[in-house]
DNA sequence: CTCCTTTATCGTAAAAGTACGATATAGTAA
DNA sequence: TTACTATATCGTACTTTTACGATAAAGGAG
């Protein structure tokens, strides 16, 4: 990232691109992160899981697999995505485990695209 | 989609899945447009692209092929995926292709973000 | 302890995405 | 017309994602 922002500015001064209009105020590991959260509502069985939590909060796994036409791993291993991607949470209750939107990070997502664009 | 729902409600009446505490306002081909977008930002080089086009509003493909790492073929099918996926929209001048933000649908983008989650 | 329920993980096959060089297209200039 | 510039598309390797059945792990009941 060092590398390409030094090569940004060395462009700029030769005049092979614009100048910048602005600045913006995200990288790192920010990016990554709201690059992640995209990444994983770029699916329609995912998308169609965080619609089911908003109206069905706190529900379990069982639920959303009875609720989907697609095989318990693979619902296991998609709450998996939105879990790392921050989307989620998941509470152990007994052997079962209760999902519900992980309010905090959406917040943030939500600020951060109303910021950049 | 007309199935799926006969099956949830079928299920939500044999107790199956709990009570939805609310309803939501997407789904069919507006859903499928809200996927597109965010898979299209799924993307590290995407999300740069964006990026730059934000500090960079009007510039060419040629301008992003030099900013960038890859190859002019690789950014001409990101700007592609952009573009159908309602970020961006170029407009033809001569040989070049000026890109910039689709102002109205990343407004739509926001809206419905905030309306759902 | 055993048995059952619930969920996560493993291994793998099929599908989709990503990247590149080569080529095609389309406009401008001479 | 030819030559040049800028960009899009084609064909094709390579990588990643997605889906499944099978299995493992972990808690509760008896």
């Amino acid at each position: 990232m060092l590398y390409r922002n030094f090569t940004i500015k060395v462009f700029i001064m030769l005049n092979l691109i614009p100048e910048p209009c602005c600045t913006l105020e995200i990288s790192g590991a920010e990016q990554e992160k709201l690059v992640r959260m995209f990444k994983a509502l770029g699916n329609p069985i995912r998308f169609e899981i965080m619609k089911f939590l908003v109206t069905h909060p706190g529900c379990i796994t069982g639920d959303i697999v009875t609720f989907l036409p697609i095989a318990q791993a693979t619902v296991s291993q998609h709450l998996k995505v939105l879990r790392q991607a921050g989307w989620i949470e998941g509470i152990t209750s007994g052997p079962a485990t209760n999902y519900c939107l992980h309010e905090a990070n959406i917040t943030w997502f939500r600020q951060k695209v109303g910021a950049i664009f």
